[in-house]
DNA sequence: CATGAATGAGCGTTCATTCAT
DNA sequence: CATGAATGAACGCTCATTCAT
């Protein structure tokens, strides 16, 4: 879906809140009850004029998406690149992953709700994307299984695990409300590091380095304004 | 949507098969993209019949999540009011909980993701039984606290990870697969009562006496066929 | 297309009158400029029961295309099948193919001008068939080269002659008018015959037997309502 | 549809290039088929710009038929006015139309396929430009006939058997292939001469002649580059 | 009970055209 | 001169629902 070669300054500024907008519909409503209708009233376009910026219904969930995802995954390679105890990284990587879900909630629903609209091509990637995420988190506790007090005997289920208590958040979260991205982080990796046999020493120690590596590393942690706008991918 | 007054002796049972089917379609395609085409192909029937069965389109939405939540509702009913031990009864709700997501895994896409769909008193009434339901856990959780080396500072948080924990399950889960619902529940189990602090003397008492629970009062292991069919309709 | 699999004694019916009324519709005023809804106002239809009885747009091409091609095709090769002089297998070609663009003249235009507009199989299938037809007269014209006076140095020009001066006759023929099929027929093969260098004997016995031919096979004379109804092609 | 009073050096030989593009585009897709987007992109230019030099779609439209028109019958009206054997000015009518035909393949499809989409008016001033043209050949055919060897019983229907055999060609002709337009319309003349009763000499006459004539009159032939161009606009 | 037929609203998308800049 | 942006109508098509038979 190529778009004409020559935009004004303004075209990418107001396709990007068009985006925004879809997203909060579509979270709301769901992708397919939402009309391309609905999302003109709401940005004060008329349908001809959507199109313009759009280019596609399908196209608006594929860049949802992919602002997700493309952070997510290009965050999450930074922190498991990291040379530093898996501990510590997996609880980085937990307070990544809860500060997107924060900071995008809309998004969020709708990458958890709509991926299986998407055309098969797409749907690939994206399954893909998501599998390469998956394996970062169980190439970290299978690490740590190593190198700490953690036993691992199925990284696959721990991965999952991890996945399920993280993912679901989404379902009920408050941004603003009584739990910030970093509690929530703390008190999740407490629980799977204790419940996968973790000393408190262990997780006291992961829990001192996460406080000192983002006093020390501020560019690691994930600025979502920044994270967002430039959505790369896709498209 | 009134149904015609007298019907005969196979309506009833048709009529669930309708809705068994119904539940496929909605879980594999989402409800939005199933057309009531679709279901009258899948069910060999005219539409006209088929309107003669379902009453709306929505009304088979609003039967299958209280296929789910009718039964979910009262069997976890029935296990918080058993004089037992908390770890005990929670250990029972995981592993009805993970029980029926595995028995009707496509009842359970539609009900995570298609509820939005429903009209507000629907919605309502839906909201209300969840909301019942995570009480029911909360409480247990509380007991918990006080009856064994559990801590629980934070009743309402403890709750969402169980529930996270839980059902995001449907998300990967293949029935048939390398895991039961009794492993999961023990496995997830495991992970809670270690993570909020539980030692592991208590976590192996539950474990022991949940084993023995199944085997002496073996009614209140929830057998999904009959779970499913009588399902009083909510609404 | 599959259509459902049970409908009304009237439904053909029906569907081959909606199929008439595209055919002139689209000959006056061409396929891409005549909308689905123009064809619902000119049967008293909605839209929807259109659908219920044509598929698709393209689909009506389709059929109206076949429709000429059809019994054209098979009328044409019983005809050169014949044990007889090829000049008098011109003859009787020349009149099916000129009794064909008489009777549907509405499907002529369609078929004349929107066969474009087909999709890539079904305009190689119709591509195909035409090449078949135009084989059947280069065979005629080679056999009569051979056994009478004509001159055929080039048989595939002598086709395209043929072809122009019978297919170009949609254009400003007015069934009813001046001449007949038979008319036309008979001058037309006069001016190829003569003007491919055949001799007034060689002509005028072609066009003796062709009488006696239609006097004593009757049925190899083109019927165009008999030859139309059944359509059986594609769709 | 009033351009601009006033525009540079350059407007006209701009517009031109862009109607030429036009015919290209109607000719391969068809007129309804063919967006104003399409043209904008493969002249190079936004849609704004293309609208100040052609006015409108159907203006194109009109352009093309008269591209094709003007330059015929003015050419036909010098042919026809000769003082020469009508059998001659025939051949010569012959050799100009195909010529037209052959060179300007595109500007035929869309007038032989697209004027009923023009509006009333154009419409009709198109229909009477045509049958203007189609009376010339039936004078030179009336004509013929009294002083030749020719038979033309019925001068309509002569005039119409020419202009099937010529008109048709655009169909399945290829430029640069096997025949060009001298062959041609020596091929059909021939056919429609000795096809009217002609006899050798008068055939073999009229094409000596039109040899010598095409020598010692080059001006006569038509030179399709001067011929299209100027082509004042009917409307 | 069940069907085939019909409706009217709405779907995602494209269009010819306009116009401020 | 030329652009990018906007419109509103129309496009082909699908939908949930109804109802006479």
């Amino acid at each position: 879906m190529p778009r004409p070669p020559g935009h004004g300054p303004d075209f990418e500024v107001r396709r990007q809140k068009i985006i925004d907008t879809a997203a909060e519909l579509f979270a709301r409503q769901g992708y397919a009850a939402t009309s391309v209708n609905d999302l003109g009233r709401a940005v004060g376009l008329a349908k001809g004029a959507l199109y313009y910026y759009i280019g596609s219904k399908e196209n608006l969930l594929i860049e949802i998406q992919s602002r997700v995802m493309s952070p997510l995954l290009s965050r999450a390679r930074q922190i498991a690149a990291l040379e530093a105890d898996p501990l510590l990284r997996l609880r980085l990587l937990s307070e990544s992953l809860l500060t997107i879900i924060f900071h995008r909630l809309d998004h969020i629903w709708v990458y958890e709700h709509d991926y299986r609209s998407l055309s098969g091509d797409e749907l690939a990637t994206l399954l893909g994307q998501r599998s390469d995420f998956e394996h970062l988190i169980t190439g970290l506790l299978t690490e740590a299984a190593g190198q700490s007090s953690l036993r691992v005997p199925e990284p696959r289920l721990a991965t999952l695990q991890f996945l399920n208590l993280h993912n679901h958040t989404y379902q009920w979260v408050k941004p603003g409300g009584r739990w910030d991205p970093q509690y929530l982080a703390r008190e999740y990796c407490a629980t799977l590091f204790r419940g996968f046999g973790g000393t408190e020493a262990d997780l006291g120690e992961a829990e001192e380095r996460a406080a000192a590596f983002k006093r020390d590393r501020p560019e690691l942690s994930l600025d979502p304004e920044v994270a967002w706008v430039p959505a790369p991918v896709a498209g």
